[in-house]
DNA sequence: GCCTCCAAAATGGTATGCAAACGTCCGGCC
DNA sequence: GGCCGGACGTTTGCATACCATTTTGGAGGC
């Protein structure tokens, strides 16, 4: 078996090719080969083909890239910046595995964002931004009425990330790509496993409505909430499913 | 002239050694040379050694840090996902010099970020706490009191600092401490050059009472334009300047 | 039978060498 | 005199080779 990560079940399929989630290299990023390799490596991580705490052998990785050690090492220390993977000194990298605390930190931090985003939003969006996000809204809607899990994952992305764009703050754009990768495949297993698409709907409806008639502070309070939602669901629900069994060994 | 920028003149002295900014290098950043050097490179920044906009040389950064060029580019990576410096393919890195747009962005990013610090900690942060806060709050009057402008500065960013952590969000403390690093020399400058010390102490006292009441939403609201409060003064009074010295050369 | 210690293999870390790209400078040409 | 073009030097980018550290397997002793 040449390539034994084919087998993963959970793979997680991008309708789009790359950049999944919107992580704006900012102006200077480099355009250099270590900066590409970075690039691949992120969405391997994001489509979960490297799982979490999977440690990344340097030379393996390396030629089946098709590039040297050099700018694969170089990639690494940037996804360490951007906290995807870990960097144990003289033991090698693996891929970051964040605790619930972590996970849960990350969220509320990604939620006070969209929050602050929502409320300069509400000054400074024009009407043309309006009309795509509530266009984004119906595609979302129609992957609902469909059954589309995934359709309907990335459609509530792409609001979101309309969202923080109309805030026109390069600084908040950049930021929230970076937490968003973080965590975005917690969010897509928290968004198949959870039952709560009517709530999530309601809220994106509330929160395009709190927009155009320019209710910061209504849109700052949904936007807190709602994106820890999904996540606290989810953890609530595997709590149940430790609570029936009980036996079932630390395996995260 | 051998080393060019000792001749600098706005220096900026700490007065602890390193990790003025707080920047918390999250728990898996690495202890491998690479990151040794960032921080150092990154220290040599904040402290205006290495003013923005000069270029970055690889061999005579290397060898004046005892490095080979290896490590070192592994740090600049390292910065560059910070926003430290701007990597240009196959034209080298020059330390990064925001625009005000930039700078802006930032500095408006850091007040909503510490006012969601704020709201957590209002419901969080201990007794102890509190009172370390308000005993740096004292140090920093006695450094108002001396007239000593970096004791001032640097007790200002310890509170700051402190609330943040008072929120116990590692990703938030994280965050804040890069963004900070960002525009450490910014704010830095600003301090220097407006003449707002009673006002910021006066906001500092309103936050500190207003934590104890746990009255987050005044927390919120004074932090948030609490911090960009000096640079746009600054921006106001360069403008004032500009307006003065009309033939003064784009010279940032 | 288990623990400990040692050695060898593998892995990450660093340094250096080579190739390509960019900027610059000088000379020729219009 | 000004402008364009080519050659040179410098600098970055990548790859490979070497070194240090860790880990793992096994053999020996308790």
């Amino acid at each position: 078996m040449k390539d034994d990560t084919e087998a993963r079940a959970a793979r997680i399929p991008a309708d789009g090719k790359a950049n999944v989630t919107g992580a704006a290299d900012a102006k200077g990023a480099a355009g250099a080969k270590g900066a590409h390799v970075a690039a691949l490596i992120r969405e391997m991580i994001i489509q979960d083909e490297l799982p979490p705490g999977a440690p990344i052998r340097e030379r393996l990785l390396a030629q089946r890239l098709a590039v040297s050690r050099t700018p694969l090492r170089e990639a690494l220390r940037i996804l360490s910046a951007e906290g995807l993977v870990e960097l144990h000194p003289n033991r090698g990298a693996v891929v970051a595995a964040p605790s619930d605390q972590e996970v849960g930190d990350v969220l509320r931090l990604l939620g006070a964002l969209e929050a602050y985003a929502g409320e300069v939003a509400c000054e400074c969006a024009t009407e043309d931004e309006l009309r795509e996000m509530w266009a984004l809204h119906f595609e979302m809607l129609a992957a609902y009425q469909r059954g589309d899990r995934l359709a309907y994952f990335h459609r509530n992305q792409d609001i979101h990330l309309a969202l923080v764009r109309a805030s026109r703050n390069g600084a908040l754009i950049a930021q929230h790509g970076l937490l968003n990768a973080r965590v975005y495949r917690v969010r897509y297993v928290a968004n198949l496993r959870t039952k709560r698409w009517e709530s999530a709907i309601k809220e994106h409806e509330a929160i395009l409505q709190a927009l155009e008639r320019h209710d910061a502070a209504e849109v700052a309070r949904i936007l807190r909430t709602h994106v820890t939602l999904a996540w606290e669901k989810l953890q609530a629900l595997e709590q149940d499913e430790a609570a029936v069994k009980p036996a079932m060994p630390a395996f995260r």
